[in-house]
DNA sequence: GTGAAAGCGCTAACAA
DNA sequence: TTGTTAGCGCTTTCAC
């Protein structure tokens, strides 16, 4: 809260060019009448001072904004800065502007900038989730402000949710590498907490297995954290210094987790792909450069972000016809990390 | 602009706290006299209907405000989400909310979001800056609020600048490939109308070279932009098809540069770093994981960001002794994008 | 201790 | 075509 220096105010305008304020608060806006003397002596006066009208009265009167509130987990991610940069796109293109709240993935003060952004009186909020627990559904509720999340599925709770394909693409991917000639598959998950990338991705995995004959055997899925230490871990529950029967093929549901689990690999001198495949999910920047190039699944987070802006504004502009779910297109990005098996 | 559906205001509350608007807003801010059964009163119609203070009408009455502009040309790159990242942390940790203006590497619209900043009456402004021409300096000058850059320096001119030391970077670089026995070090910059990369870390060669008596040559030196295919172009300018005569090791100014150049040599079957070695600049998350591992130099993005909001803070806080000028460290990170020549 | 009243910078009836 | 006036939701003297 710092005192904001005094500035310019449409009274002094309002003086300066002779005319009341109102006449100025007209030419500002382009609204009613103006004789076209007075108007150019107005904006003389407002191009030589350099006036500009202060937004927040303007807000406090109009009862309106065009501040929108963001949140989330962490900016400083590949994915995360893609979709600000979607939303923010559209959002700035329809000369609304952005709020960031960065919650450094605590979901914790999530609840607290939802608040800040009530009292903010933003108009619209966008929400890029983790988990939506039933505190989150309440405040949302509450909301007088249209919300839309992106990164979980809250459709069902009547919140509008732009997402991925989860569990297809999980699916596919499980189809690619039995295609390959794989039949032992292990996953290396994250807790079903997070539904998305942890109940989807591995729905589609189980979905996969079971529609080409094979039984998911209980074993073969560890599930973790999302850091490389995790993909990490995950390798060495899966493939075990003493046993000849470990997955020829591993399923990361990040590509963080594919990475890490195959710099361990490489680490205890296992080949990849030679002795196991490695496909992971999301296609950050790193995996088209990492040695050898992983194959994973490509999500446009960008686009995504842009989904959900738009989505937003429709709503803000009282247009609820927009879908309550809307599902992003994925593909399959076959690059290096799978060998094939006969 | 939506108009913001009403919510309820301070005299709802004092009509259902019996009570004046005067007095409820000193409980609101813990402000003057209120005797206990009062306070109880209105604390508890408060958590019964959820209210949550209109920050505008505060902002407007008290003439201060809360908000910290943010401009960033590409939020999502890895240096700047970073930047952001670190911003952001000190910012909300003090209780500043961050209005972010993602300029997608327009410069000109950098000069836009600094009015529209201005209109709403943000206290401080925060600029991660590629290029300071004359417009931006007067426009920044004719800002009212304390407004800190980091990216350039214009302490110069009077705006404090947080940077990293670029020139000693570069210097230290080409110390250590000398060290490492080259003679012969292409140098792939960019336009000095960068003055931070293209002017400062090519000065930084230059005087790496000089100091060990190593002459320049002209043609050793060559420029583009900041892309991939920049780094390659370069590669092919610095490395002739036909020539026995081509410089032993590479600096390319960018991490993205160097990256761009290996690939391309190892496109054209020229080894990193047995037959040419290659170091950048700004060790991007990629670096440390492409093949073979880049030697660069590291800077801390996040902490760089937090000191810029430091500083504006204190600014705010009518604290001018802070330093017009902070450089930040950097390490040099050794990997294996270089051999040893004898 | 508490409330009445003025006013922050702007917009929008309504008058003139 | 222009000006007067009454607020928007809050804070803050200043009386009581």
């Amino acid at each position: 809260m710092e005192s904001i220096p005094p500035s310019l105010t449409i009274k002094h305008i309002a003086q300066l060019a002779e005319a009341s304020t109102s006449t100025v608060s007209r030419v500002l806006n382009g609204s009613g009448y103006v004789s076209d003397a007075v108007r150019k002596r107005i904006e003389q006066v407002i191009l030589d001072t350099g006036y500009l009208p202060s937004s927040i009265a303007k807000d406090l009167k109009s009862q309106r904004s065009s501040m929108v509130g963001v949140i989330i987990p962490k900016i400083n991610s590949f994915a995360a800065s893609e979709i600000v940069a979607g939303m923010s796109s559209v959002l700035t293109a329809r000369h609304y502007s952005v709020v960031l709240a960065n919650t450094e993935n605590t979901p914790k003060s999530e609840l607290d900038y939802l608040h800040v952004f009530k009292r903010q009186r933003v108009c619209g909020i966008l929400m890029l989730a983790t988990e939506i627990t039933p505190e989150h559904l309440e405040t949302i509720r509450s909301m007088i402000v249209p919300v839309v999340v992106t990164g979980q599925d809250a459709s069902e709770h009547g919140v509008p949710s732009v997402i991925q394909d989860e569990r297809l693409a999980a699916r596919q991917l499980t189809d690619y590498l039995i295609r390959c000639g794989h039949r032992r598959i292990g996953l290396i998950g994250v807790g079903d907490w997070d539904k998305q990338v942890g109940g989807e991705r591995k729905a589609g995995y189980v979905e996969g297995l079971l529609t080409n004959g094979i039984a998911p055997v209980e074993s073969d899925a560890v599930y973790g954290g999302f850091e490389l230490h995790d993909g990490a871990t995950g390798v060495d529950k899966l493939v075990p210094y003493c046993s000849d029967q470990s997955p020829t093929a591993i399923l990361a549901v990040t590509d963080r987790l594919a990475i890490g689990a195959m710099s361990r690999l490489m680490e205890r001198k296992i080949k990849v792909p030679e002795d196991v495949s490695v496909v992971g999910m999301g296609d950050i920047d790193i995996s088209a450069v990492y040695r050898p190039k992983l194959t994973t699944v490509h999500y446009n987070y960008f686009n995504t972000g842009a989904a959900a802006a738009s989505i937003l504004v429709d709503r803000m502009h009282g247009d609820s016809r927009g879908a309550e779910r809307q599902v992003m297109p994925f593909e399959l990005r076959i690059r290096e990390s799978v060998a094939t098996r006969q």
